[in-house]
DNA sequence: CTAGAACCTGACACCAATGTCAGAATCAAG
DNA sequence: CTTGATTCTGACATTGGTGTCAGGTTCTAG
């Protein structure tokens, strides 16, 4: 599929997908005029792509992650260094944290809503 | 408490403490020099701003939303206008898909660790 | 062939919290 | 008083993903 529609199934900007490939996270076969051509597992790597984002994995993290991921393109997934490993348990206990905080703040908000539905 | 000490008792920088003060979040009293002094509830505030910055909330948010939560100092909690309401609902929704995103980063890191460490 | 949609590259801007530095003033202990 | 630690203000830089625009090329339906 092409940049446009993979946006369009993923709610990411094409912008963002450019810079995902130019950042080595995804990658593209090209048509002879030189336009992307996605297969249909990109999709899900891209998905996948965000929410590393969102748990704060910085793109260069994320290059070294994806290849020893258990990709739905079936693609054999590489087997992690030990520093790798350390570092990725390290970014464990960090989204650990944030999730925490997360409904620490979660509750937080919930109280001011409630206070403010019963009055 | 001076702003040091405040600054190691709660792990956030002065800078950061002194930014917080600029955008209305924390407030303190003035040495007759000119220099902060900070009560013993400054410690639990500055946490929860932490804790809502990292839930993705700007500062805009958390100064209207402040003066609505129940703080250690006790001071009379004003309630939420509906206005404000329906901002912190919006904002719970996405804490919620936040938190599930976070869950499934974490998923996938354990996946690739544990694939490591059995190898 | 042609027109319009989609795509290409590259460059500049932005956001919002934080880092950092400089130069001056204040504080606290000896 | 002195001195070293701490704090003050203000300004500039950084970060990293994203928005946006310009000017040009490619694609595809009619």
């Amino acid at each position: 599929m092409r940049i446009g529609q993979l946006a369009r199934r993923t709610g990411v900007s094409e912008r963002s997908l450019r810079y995902y490939e130019k950042q080595g996270m995804l990658s593209a076969e090209r048509t002879p005029g030189g336009h992307r051509e996605y297969s249909e597992a990109a999709v899900d790597r891209v998905i996948r792509i965000q929410e590393l984002f969102a748990a704060g994995l910085c793109s260069e993290k994320i290059v070294q992650l994806l290849p020893c991921m258990r990709d739905t393109d079936g693609g054999p997934s590489a087997v992690a260094t030990p520093k790798l490993v350390a570092d990725l348990t390290a970014e464990r206990a960090r989204i650990d944290r944030m999730i925490a905080d997360l409904v620490r703040s979660r509750d937080t908000l919930d109280e001011v809503i409630d206070a403010a539905q019963l009055s």
